[in-house]
DNA sequence: CAACGTTTTTGTCCTAGACAATAATGATAA
DNA sequence: TTATCATTATTGTCTAGGACAAAAACGTTG
């Protein structure tokens, strides 16, 4: 529960592991005992108590899983060797020329901790593409990048809280700039519980707003029945959910069939985000978006099989 | 883990009710060791399944338990006589006259799901009150308000979660709107682990920035390592943490004891929120802000105390 | 290359006991 | 009557190891 400050490296309790890492107390205990990793000792009450070294490894380890690896595969392995696991998966895509360097350039501020020009480069950037290519081809890929900088120990995690903290400001302003349209269809946003980040749906917020569509954000964590409940009261059209790559990739389809199950077939349940488990199993009425690019057509074709007067 | 989506009423598994409650596993199991309640069905595999009407009573519990009351008193009674439990608590302190018709007013409007509205109505009530008035006068009450509707079964969920929504995205136009003075001294704002309560965060640097500070907002859920790290970065002179009532009172000295250890002696420490584990134990060199009214004088008092060139 | 069945992997649930931290209570003294 | 201290009650979290179903990986066949 407390975490001793009496070393220099200080070590965490497993619930402190259990916040610090995403995986439970149950998992920590299941890999103890089948892969004799973690091997946390134990203080005077018998209980477990990690040192800092392997708590990161677990942080480490749940990163990749939260990317498609499986746990059987990485337990083994060292840091060192985690971390080169990473950049090959994200570095396949990497941008070239004017571009990269300007991603690069951002990647600087944010290491340097200058939040303020941070803000104001982004803010530019913004200006400068407008905000769909400012979300397709700043803001997605240097989500990937930060990301990687993580895994690759080059970005503490405040470093990105940071620079996630920064990003929200930007896109909740230039939504709320952009006129209401109260034009169809009536989107209702959110998160099923346990998936706390915000960032995804205010990206998808913002691709919506600009096709016109009139968005309602529930923001994070709303449990199923509520999201029916909301979409009901504000007679929604669509009901819009987003999976970050964190969210266990098993429950997504669980918990879309939950949510279509409670609402009517006349409102749709779209799908989206950088979780591995989405398009994983095929749900009937649910419609998957993969990536941002695919928001416009899907507005666009809802709209046409809905003409109304 | 999934939800059986047969009945008419939905039932739960243990993780969904804990999703659900906040209430973790091994809690739940001890209730029903200890109190006879909650009393689940079992499926055909032998786990819990909590009727719907179980989980709301839960819910019940947990939210007069964030306002200091002990389980053992609540489990045994009905669901009715805990909701008259509540208003006897939080309607103590109720305005009258015009305040209360205006916050009224402004709960109707959630109550019939005018978001539009609202947020008009709350920015109305911002530019005439002005921000320090509008948080003490009007959010505040308000705050309170809606956590008794929803008590006492007037309000669901998403009511609560639109509310939160609108006035986050209310306020962070208002701070982001004030300029940056650049004036010491440099707040960094977060809150600990498993406390994702963004809205008193944001209502504090309001205030905060109203005083004239520098403030850098890490976003809610921060690890103690990270929070220290980014301190050091950036040369912060105060760390600021917010504590809402859902937060374990157990776990907040022992938070803010961590966070005071790994913090050199320069960088303040303030704490404050609505939490009930907060005045509970003195911690040498953490300041508690007992409400927003205490954040002028605070900042002012530190003004004096840090007198530069 | 697709579809199917089998094996391995993996996470979550279960029971039941132990114990420390916190709160409440009662007793004593100022 | 109020403050302080010791005792008792309350409460949450930890531990252990067993069980099992869902998902992924693998191999085989069409």
């Amino acid at each position: 529960m407390s975490e001793p400050s009496q070393s220099l490296l200080p070590s965490f309790s497993i619930s402190a592991v259990e916040q610090d890492t995403g995986l439970s107390k149950d998992t920590l205990r299941m890999w103890e005992r089948r892969y004799q990793f973690p091997q946390p000792g134990r203080d005077k009450h018998g209980e477990r108590v990690y040192p800092a070294g392997q708590v990161e490894k677990l942080r480490t380890i749940k990163r990749l899983m939260d990317n498609g690896h499986r746990p059987g595969k990485l337990v083994s392995r060292s840091i060192e060797e985690l971390q080169q696991f990473y950049s090959g998966l994200a570095g396949g895509q990497s941008q070239d020329g004017p571009t990269a360097s300007r991603l690069q350039a951002l990647l600087d501020l944010i290491k340097n901790h200058r939040v303020h020009d941070l803000r104001q480069q982004l803010s530019q950037c913004l200006m400068r593409q407008g905000l769909h290519h400012f979300l397709t081809d700043t803001v997605t890929p240097l989500n990937m990048l930060v990301g990687e900088a993580w895994m690759s120990g080059q970005f503490e995690i405040f470093e990105e809280h940071l620079y996630t903290e920064t990003l929200q400001g930007l896109l909740r302003t230039a939504i709320s700039t952009m006129p209401d349209s109260g034009r169809a269809p009536l989107m209702m946003l959110t998160t099923l519980p346990t998936e706390q980040h915000n960032l995804g749906l205010l990206m998808a917020e913002a691709m919506f707003v600009m096709e016109g569509a009139t968005c309602i954000s529930l923001g994070t964590q709303t449990p199923v029945r509520d999201i029916a409940l909301a979409a009901a009261a504000h007679k929604a059209d669509i009901v819009a959910v987003s999976f970050s790559a964190a969210f266990a990739p098993a429950q997504v389809c669980d918990g879309l069939e939950a949510l279509r199950d409670r609402l009517p077939r006349e409102i749709a349940v779209w799908a989206g985000g950088g979780n591995a488990g989405l398009g994983r199993r095929d749900i009937p009425g649910v419609t998957l978006l993969h990536g941002l690019d695919s928001v416009a057509p899907a507005v666009t074709q809802w709209r046409e099989s809905h003409v109304t007067a």
